[in-house]
DNA sequence: TGTACATCAGTGAACGCGCGTTCACTGATGTAC
DNA sequence: TGTACATCAGTGAACGCGCGTTCACTGATGTAC
């Protein structure tokens, strides 16, 4: 996003602001209308600008939903993270204490920015094909948890219990297990990182109900039961 | 959907019929490019009419949204039911078989019909508010999952192992739960149905994930990871 | 069985809207000598 | 330090598109007597 130096000259500095206060305005709508209601013209007129003008900054809308979903995965990838370190503050954190720290703040980002949520776990935007710039800032979630994981083997927080006979893997799912776990860079073993993505997405189940309304005459409010599951699942992973 | 009585003149059956392809069409029209692709102009030139003829049969846009999304939930609905129905033929079906049945037939249905997915369990419609006819087909699938489990306690075949100390339940989520147990209509302990949410979010956000592009890269294809996490969570809410 | 009237389906034109994107332009900012 | 030229930001008009919905209308179908 940043230019490999500090702007020198004033046009220079003027442009770098611009690109910003665009993605801004941007996210601002983004938030009050969700991605139906981006329009180019109105974040032009809401900046003073006529709409022909951001193709200075941006070469299409595409690229501009292209940076407001980078930005997106950064802020709940950023809101975990900063969950993760600040649980390990108090002398002896468990690896259970992280993980559920982590959830919490996925789940905190998610009820505060639910369009921004939708934008990326939602149904995809038509139209719209995901470039690969994006892949790093999805991971970031999915790392998180996989370095909490990473540790809690590391220090042998993992209760050998988590997995035995039954979380025996097959062919296909072996292989993308040990990818998966090759990727995380450690010597989580399959079955944990298996259980581990069986609980991601029912985190990421549990939000898209919330937010999109399946809950709605169940277990609305869904804080009990969100704390409740996972709690489970962070059983269910193997973290004591 | 249908009127009191069959039609008796030819107009009336006329209007059935128009009114059912139109739908037809409007289905045709999700399928291939998704809800935000659907347009009444579209729809009625594909049936060679004007498109205000088409207000004559449904009075606007969302009502034909709101039959295409009753529609959906229902046929995912009753792929669940079938595939229950189904597993129950040759003598002795444990609830596992008809539980896993029921989740595999979520799935293929969700697959083969990924628009009528994104439709009702992707991110809202914006401007659209479902209206309650909604809310009755939207529960058979949760429904057709309740009654396997209603079924299984009846038949002594869920362990009891699963809901002891750890899934006490706390106020608000005891009143949610047993709620759900009422409606449910039988005598499934609430522990039990708490898991078997977790289990339904999960079945879900599998979903989501796989048809929203989430897995790519890792667990794509996601065949053998499905049916595994699905018989681990089966386990989990304690089929034996 | 035949006639007079009411109901209803479908037409075609129009309203009013907003969108992304292109393009030739002017005037300000930056750069090289 | 001053001048000549190149770069770039932003303008304003326009293109071409498609949308949902309304409305006065005509002609066919149905109904009552």
């Amino acid at each position: 996003m940043t230019s490999q130096n500090a702007p020198r000259t004033a046009r220079a500095r003027a442009r770098a602001e611009l690109t910003r206060e665009i993605a801004e305005e941007a996210r601002r709508q983004l938030a009050a209308t969700g991605a139906n209601g981006l329009s180019l013209r109105a974040v032009a007129s809401e900046l003073g600008m006529v709409s022909s003008a951001l193709y200075r900054y941006y070469p299409s809308r595409d690229d501009l939903l292209t940076v407001l979903i980078i930005d997106a995965y950064n802020a709940m990838g950023e809101a975990a993270e900063a969950a993760i370190a600040d649980a390990g503050r108090p002398g002896e954190p468990s690896a259970r204490t992280r993980w559920l720290a982590a959830c919490h703040a996925v789940r905190r980002w998610a009820l505060a920015n639910p369009h921004e949520y939708a934008l990326i776990y939602g149904s995809p935007v038509p139209g719209y094909r995901a470039p690969e710039a994006t892949i790093g800032p999805a991971a970031r979630v999915p790392l998180a948890f996989g370095g909490v994981l990473a540790a809690a083997i590391a220090a042998g927080e993992i209760t050998a219990a988590t997995d035995p006979g039954p979380d025996a893997l097959t062919g296909q799912l072996a292989e993308q297990a040990a990818t998966l776990s090759a990727l995380l860079g450690s010597e989580i073993p399959s079955g944990v990182v298996v259980r581990a993505v069986v609980a991601w997405t029912q985190l990421f189940g549990m939000l898209s109900f919330e937010l999109f309304g399946q809950f709605v005459g169940s277990f609305e409010p869904a804080d009990a039961f969100f704390a409740h599951a996972v709690d489970q699942l962070a059983t269910f992973v193997g973290l004591p």
